[in-house]
DNA sequence: TATTGTTATACTCTATAACTATA
DNA sequence: TATAGTTATAGAGTATAACAATA
């Protein structure tokens, strides 16, 4: 990867021989990379942005306020106002007034929003499965489970 | 996390009990968002954006010309120029003629980018040694394995 | 001709501050 | 007063296309 990120203990230039270990933070932050790399391609064969992607998978099986888009984006208003904006301009969400506040809107995914959500979706879990195919069931199953516990305690973390 | 990107199958929507394991995918992916921001907290705490770090990284043990950054970097070589710019702007880093080739420039740290570099370094690995710090050593160990191992099957398949 | 790097242009993404409308 | 959301503005980040200089 040499993102170049991480201590440096094992970096790209010190002796990147194929049996080193990263260790586990330069490990975690370059597969962060690798992971958003993936999703970076996925996202550009339909033409949207990471966030643009990660906008409309929120959106998928729910209606969302701007307030709450901003925080679970952990953006400012205004930044959501302006991506929901472009997000609305090719007709892949719209927003929706809210009968009980007339201050409110909730944003939604048009039927084209969806469709594009559920197919790069699709080609997201293809893409990482692929990545993990050389790992054997167990070993897919250890990471899993991993990952699953870090995204719960940083979830608690914030 | 709720990035609700992933394949859904255990999102934020359908009942998130804290024994339900995310599944490889929806794991590395929200994994994936959740060292981003970590390492996007370090960055905006010395006032750089995630790329900015990325690219101080780098360079933290070479000097590197502007193709090289932008394969490595996976942006156009104007982006970097861009990218470069800014950096050389706030003092991070400057650029370096190449004597034997009057086209080409070597990019590298200023002593106020590597100052920078290496405690933004220090920050993260102790961000991630706090994330990882709930798993037993074996844990850890394999999770540092596990990473490692995709992040070097991801630079092979590029 | 090929390579290295920059410039011009146009977008997306983001934050800050000020604002409107409704609660 | 507080909350939901927008607008105005400025800057970072990015790509495409065209360019200059050197190899």
């Amino acid at each position: 990867m040499t993102t170049g990120i991480g201590t440096g203990r094992a970096g790209i230039g010190s002796a990147p021989s194929p049996t080193t270990d990263l260790g586990v933070v330069d490990g975690l932050v370059q597969l962060s990379f690798l992971i958003q790399s993936l999703l970076g391609r996925v996202a550009a064969g339909h033409d949207v942005s990471i966030v643009q992607a990660r906008l409309l998978g929120i959106l998928r099986d729910r209606e969302v306020g701007m307030v709450e888009l901003s925080r679970i984006l952990d953006l400012e208003k205004s930044s959501v106002t302006g991506l929901v904006d472009r997000a609305e301009r090719r007709g892949l969400v719209r927003r929706i007034a809210v009968p009980e506040d007339r201050r409110a809107v909730r944003v939604g995914l048009t039927a084209r929003g969806r469709t594009l959500t559920a197919a790069a979706a699709a080609e997201l879990a293809a893409s990482v499965a692929d990545l993990v195919d050389g790992l054997s069931p167990a070993q897919q199953d250890r990471l899993s489970r991993l990952a699953t516990a870090l995204v719960r305690r940083g979830a608690q973390a914030g």
